[in-house]
Parts: structure tokens; C-alpha cells; sequence
DNA sequence: CTCGATTGTCTAGCGGTGCTAGGATCGAAT
DNA sequence: ATTCGATCCTAGCACCGCTAGACAATCGAG
């Protein structure tokens, strides 16, 4: 037994490999530069070692973003629990949400724009991204404001967020007044 | 010189036929399936004709995108048009919006979520861009709030319906609900 | 009307992509 | 020591965006 143990604990090492240099790949080059070739290169194996881990690119790509669901729920929970009062969260909230996107595009993309092949907004999606959605609802319900649902108000906000992140990133929005931007959305759509 | 203009106008002609078929191709089978092997065919000329054209693939999206942004802007000035007051006209506005995103997607994604080349934000911003922009500012500006840009503002809430906009159509948002999102975005952003 | 030059278009091909079939190699169990 | 199965790699498929160079059609000058 402990031969196949050992086997299959170098292969999940593999795995964690791959991942993890896929994503560093992307976030150096960008996701058009994780191809197959260089990335197969890097781990040091031949290309179909690859597809005995993952289906294809795809699932890599979702491979990263559960990672990064996870990383980001860590990251807001963080900057919220560090901060007094539910209005003073929701600023926390929101910083570290837009600051994670900029810090980490290639992840953020796995997430949000690529396609992972993940299910997401129903009963099997994966719990990673359950839980990032968590991780916002509990701050951002506090501050939904009556007769509202809290996972609507959620949404609404998590979008908002999404939109200043993607069209800031993609030269869109000019970046130079993001604080504004923020402190307005965080006025407007937080009822105190 | 007739036979000059002729030329050019037939030649003017065949670029409209390749940025009214990439344009088709995009919304029946996606963006992805635009290969320019595929366009090539369709227009019944060989590949490099495509080249006389355009640089290269980018500008035919960036093509398709300005004739987007013309007519977005025509749909977003005819809803508000048809509103009665500044409530009434943001309304009207946020459901256009999302209304064209949906009917038009890939001309959306090459508007603002693929990359078409174009210059957004800055002084040679193309002309469509920037009247799509307007179009926008013109009903939203009457909603800012007394000490807020109306500019910001209007980048703020369209940030905002890009944001419900793309996670809705990928899928990371219910659609079922995007009506009450909507009524809670302008509730919430627009100062009466 | 002919002939060279110019313009326009096509065929063929380059280096790249995601992905896979089939053979070689290696290690474990008999 | 030898079989046998798992593991991995080489080679290749069909496709991608893009381009060089051959070819044909058209034009203007003599």
C-alpha cells in the first residue's frame, strides 16, 4: 500500500504544480501566453502529462480561480474584520476586493472572465466560490437596508465591484480615480 | 477619375460586407468561431483580402465596435427620450442597456470586453466611443447629487451595469432576478 | 492596337495553438 | 528473472493568425 500511497502523493504534487505554475505563467504573460507547450515545459513534463490531470486548459484555468476564490475570501474577511462598524467594513470590504483584482488580474480573470468550465450561482457549485460569496454577504448584508435581500443586495454589489475592476483593468476607466469611484458606489448603495 | 471612385466605392462596399459578417458570425456562434479562414469564405474571397483591409483580426473587432457604440447610443437616447423625468429617464436608460448587452452580445464583448484596438477615455478616443459616453452622461448627469461629478457618476453607474451586465450573460449571476437589480442600482445610485 | 507597369487577388506556407494516438520505458509483483 | 501494467514521450492531427510571392487583370503611354 505505501508504494501506492507515495505514488499518489507525488502525483497530487504534480498537480499543485501545474496550478500553481499556470498561474504564475498568467500573471507574468497573461493567460494567452499559458499554452500547453510552455506550460508542459516549465513543469519539466511532456504535454500529455497534462491532460492526465486536467481535461484540458480549461479546467486548469478553473483549477486557479477555485484557488483564488479561496485566497480572496481570506483577503476580505480579513480587511473586515479589522474594521469598526458595519459602514467602515463595507469601505474595507470594498478596497480589498478591487485591490485583490489589480494585484492578482490573472486570477481575477480565471474568476470572473474566463471560463473555467465551474458552475456558479447554483446548488453544485463548487464550495470555494460559495464561500467567497459568503465572505461578501457578511458584511454586505448588514448594510442591504430594509425589505431588501441581503443575497440580492450582495449581487448588486459584487457587480458594481466587478465593473469599476474589469473596465479599469482593461483601460476603460481611467484608473486615476478609483478611490472616488469606490467612495461613491460604498455612499449610494450602503444603507448606514 | 469615374473609375477611381467606382473602385473605391466598391471597395468601401466589401469592408462593410466584412464587418456586417464578422459581426453576424460573432452572435451566431461566438467570437471565437470569427476565424479569419471563416470570414474569408463567407465574403467568398481568400484570406488576405482581409488584410487589405484591416491589420488584422483586432480591427475587425474594433470595426464591429464602433458600429456597436453608434447605435448603443441611438437605443439609449430613444428609451430616455421616451421617459418622463430624471427618474423615469435613468430607468429607461439602465433597462436599454441591459436590454442591448443582451440582444447584442458579441457586439458587446467587442465593445467592451474584448480588445479592438481602440483608444478609450483619452483624446483620441474615437467619436462613437465618446457619444456612446455622452448618451449616457446626458440622462445621468441629471441624477449625480448636488457636489458629485456627473462625469464619475455616470462612470460609476455604468460600471455598475457592465458589472450585472457580463456576470449575468456568463452565467455567474441568475438571470431571473435582474430586474429587481435593476430597480435596486438606480433606487440606490440616482438622487432623485 | 500593343506593350510595359501597376493593381488586385490567390495559392501556399510559416510558426503557433489545443489535444491525442500509439509506442517505448520503467518498476512492481510473481 | 520475467512478465505485465502503469507511466510517459514522440509524433502528429486539424486548426489558428498572418504573409510572401506568383499570377492575372487592368490601365496608360506610345
Amino acid at each position: 500500500m505505501s508504494v501506492q500511497e507515495r505514488k499518489q502523493r507525488e502525483r497530487a504534487e504534480r498537480e499543485r504544480l501545474i496550478v500553481a505554475t499556470a498561474r504564475e505563467l498568467a500573471e507574468e504573460q497573461g493567460w494567452d501566453a499559458v499554452t500547453t507547450r510552455r506550460l508542459a515545459e516549465r513543469i519539466e513534463y511532456s504535454q500529455p502529462v497534462l491532460y492526465s490531470h486536467f481535461r484540458g486548459k480549461r479546467e486548469i484555468i478553473g483549477a486557479v480561480a477555485l484557488q483564488g476564490a479561496t485566497e480572496m475570501a481570506v483577503a476580505v474577511r480579513a480587511a473586515t474584520a479589522a474594521a469598526d462598524g458595519p459602514r467602515a467594513r463595507v469601505y474595507a470590504l470594498a478596497r480589498a476586493y478591487l485591490d485583490f483584482a489589480a494585484r492578482n488580474p490573472a486570477v481575477y480573470d480565471a474568476l470572473f472572465q474566463l471560463d473555467g468550465g465551474l458552475a456558479y450561482a447554483q446548488e453544485d457549485t463548487p464550495e470555494p466560490l460559495k464561500d467567497a460569496f459568503a465572505a461578501l454577504l457578511e458584511s454586505l448584508g448588514e448594510v442591504a437596508g430594509d425589505g431588501v435581500d441581503p443575497g440580492l443586495f450582495t449581487e448588486v454589489f459584487w457587480a458594481s465591484l466587478h465593473g469599476v475592476a474589469t473596465l479599469t483593468r482593461s483601460g476603460r476607466l481611467p484608473p486615476e480615480y478609483t478611490e472616488q469611484r469606490l467612495e461613491l458606489l460604498v455612499d449610494r448603495l450602503a444603507v448606514v
